[in-house]
DNA sequence: TCGACACATCGACGATCGTCAATGCAAAGC
DNA sequence: GCTTTGCATTGACGATCGTCGATGTGTCGA
């Protein structure tokens, strides 16, 4: 199969949209922006993301199990969905894995409320 | 069965909490912060919301079935959610059902992510 | 090379969600 | 009274979600 370079342009609703109260939302833009505060929907996410944005800096994977209450693949999990929604970010270092909070993305969901 | 006067004291963690960012959340805050985060974590109901918010004044529920395109009885649905959460009040008036936004509903949970 | 470690992925489970057709219910008009 | 109208509720369906145990993958030290 022939690789075709697929330029997917993705219209990031957060940072390009006017607030949800001062114009009727399009159906593609309340798609993706669902998806946001889907990650947003779940208090084990919640936490994860309050633990992360406390802390000053980078929180270590291995930090996150035991204050969350679930198992580890649970977290692994519940963090891939908020650094696909980019609310996070993950770095790798050596055998441990760090995330760090993504202000801007928070700044850019709280811009769309308002 | 007697009926005891149950005094529910709703800890509303949108209006009386710290930002997610600046300290870590505790478990039931979290729970409730989650609802109201699931309430905006659907395409349907951020359009509905948006709908009304951009509308000044009342929207009437009839008003609100063709835009969404979906089924009455799932716009239904998704304005009780809405209203549950807080987002939208809803009024009777005769045979009508009139929604209306409440703004300080959304700076209140704009102010959480800040 | 081998084992211990940190994290991701897989597979399965029950629970919840979004949806609609059918029905229920209350208000208004006849 | 009866009928119509506007909205809510019910019941059912497939789809998605949150969870965990088991397993996979890659890294480091001995």
């Amino acid at each position: 199969m022939a690789t075709r370079t697929k330029t997917l342009v993705v219209i990031d609703p957060i940072a390009c949209c006017a607030p949800v109260r001062s114009d009727a939302l399009g159906e593609p833009q309340a798609e993706l922006l669902a998806e946001s505060f889907a990650a947003l929907a779940d208090p084990v996410r919640l936490r994860l993301l309050s633990f992360i944005t406390s802390a000053d800096g980078e929180v270590c994977a291995c930090d996150l199990v035991e204050p969350s209450g679930r198992s580890q693949p649970t977290v692994s999990h519940h963090m891939k969905i908020l650094v696909d929604a980019g609310l996070v970010s993950r770095g790798e270092r050596g055998l441990w894995v760090w995330y760090r909070a993504v202000p801007a993305r928070l700044d850019a969901l709280r811009a769309v409320l308002g």
